[in-house]
DNA sequence: TCTTCATCCAAACAGCCGTTCGACTCTTTC
DNA sequence: GAAAGAGTCGAACGGCTGTTTGGATGAAGA
């Protein structure tokens, strides 16, 4: 995780200003929901003048759309150079762990409170459910991405009936974005604290643990 | 699921124009999310003057806030007595596998095409991601529901360390949470119509397989 | 028959929304 | 040094938001 395309908070092709409204306009829609945060509320966090979003985005919604294509895109690549390290470890053919492994570590280590992404991962897990009429069009028809994931698990299961497959990979998904502020606030009173301690490591360890027990029959 | 009280669509203590209300704003909120709907659109829907909502149910928050209670309690009495009878079928002490299914089977019914509660389910995922500040606070501070549960997985598995228990909790609440609408299409594209065929009971048992096996070791 | 009360209705309210406009500033280019 | 262009600014636009108001309606009770 040393490339610099990667590991940039906001895209350094951007202006001074631009960079500002792209970073709060991120924090905020991440923080509150996308419908919540009015314009006037990402300049002013930003400092900038209400027009800029405007200015350099053309419209909210096409800032919404650039923040989520450009954080989707980073993640896409990070779990794809995951999959093809797998593969290139064991011959073409990775088990199910690694697959697993390649899926769910990136958005993971992206939650680490140590980690600059924080705010980006719980973006594009609220782009999920309250996203653009856009979002949503790019999240239903662009299913390359998952294409190879799910290609993987079918070879490296061809025991089990294909729909099986799809269904286990559906729930692993379900997995991950579930790790919501909200929905971990909640667990960790559950648990009365219990759960609070886990760094990421541990928890993608946990999690491939159980995504792979789901996958062992 | 022949208790009048629970497959009510509509609870009867509503006046007429009341009920229309209530059906309109469940339904619109659950297809469209909770911000994009207004209160005009709702009362247009159900063919009623706009002050309707306020006059009936105080404010637009109100009015969300009943059906998300309605609901909630209608979901959790169908969890409780479930993992009652899983109890009483095992001497007090119900398997890991009972316990999930208690937890999984009755939103998954819910969801069924032919069932009328597609979308109250919708309604009540949509309220974990964009629901009202009362919303997320009731979920926040009411464990109770989720204490039966993991207090149940607690004594199944006395072997686990808690903090695990409470994690694997966690993931199954994430499978569950994940059955959206746009998820499932999106589900079914990737697999081109193989994963359409299934029935509620046929979901449940992938799902009950599924995270049973999770808790496996 | 008169009163009471819950319900319903059209209309208007104040406020916030995303967006646009025209002027102004500053740097770059010829 | 003039022209050009990108960026920034305050101000305003039309439209939509949730909510409120005051009167009309009609059934129930005395």
């Amino acid at each position: 995780m040393t490339d610099a395309a990667v590991t940039e908070p906001v895209p350094e092709t951007h202006a001074l200003t631009k960079g500002l409204v792209f970073a709060a306009a991120e924090r905020l829609f991440a923080v509150h929901g996308f419908q919540k945060v009015s314009v006037r509320d990402i300049t002013a966090e930003a400092g900038v003048n209400l027009a800029s979003v405007n200015y350099h985005f053309g419209s909210k919604d096409a800032l919404l759309f650039e923040i989520f294509r450009t954080r989707t895109a980073e993640l896409n690549r990070a779990r794809a150079r995951m999959l093809h390290e797998a593969a290139d470890r064991h011959r073409g053919h990775p088990p199910v762990r690694d697959i697993l492994e390649a899926l769910i570590a990136p958005p993971v280590r992206w939650h680490d409170p140590n980690g600059d992404r924080r705010i980006a991962v719980q973006f594009l897990i609220r782009s999920r459910g309250e996203g653009t009429e856009a979002m949503r069009e790019a999240l239903r028809t662009d299913v390359s991405h998952l294409r190879r994931f799910a290609d993987a698990l079918l070879a490296a299961r061809p025991d089990l009936a294909p729909e099986e497959v799809y269904w286990r990979l559906h729930f692993v998904l379900g997995m991950i974005h579930n790790n919501r502020f909200a929905e971990l606030d909640r667990l960790h009173t559950l648990s009365e604290g219990l759960t609070r301690e886990d760094d990421a490591e541990t928890l993608i360890r946990r999690m491939v643990d159980f995504a792979e027990a789901g996958f062992s029959r």
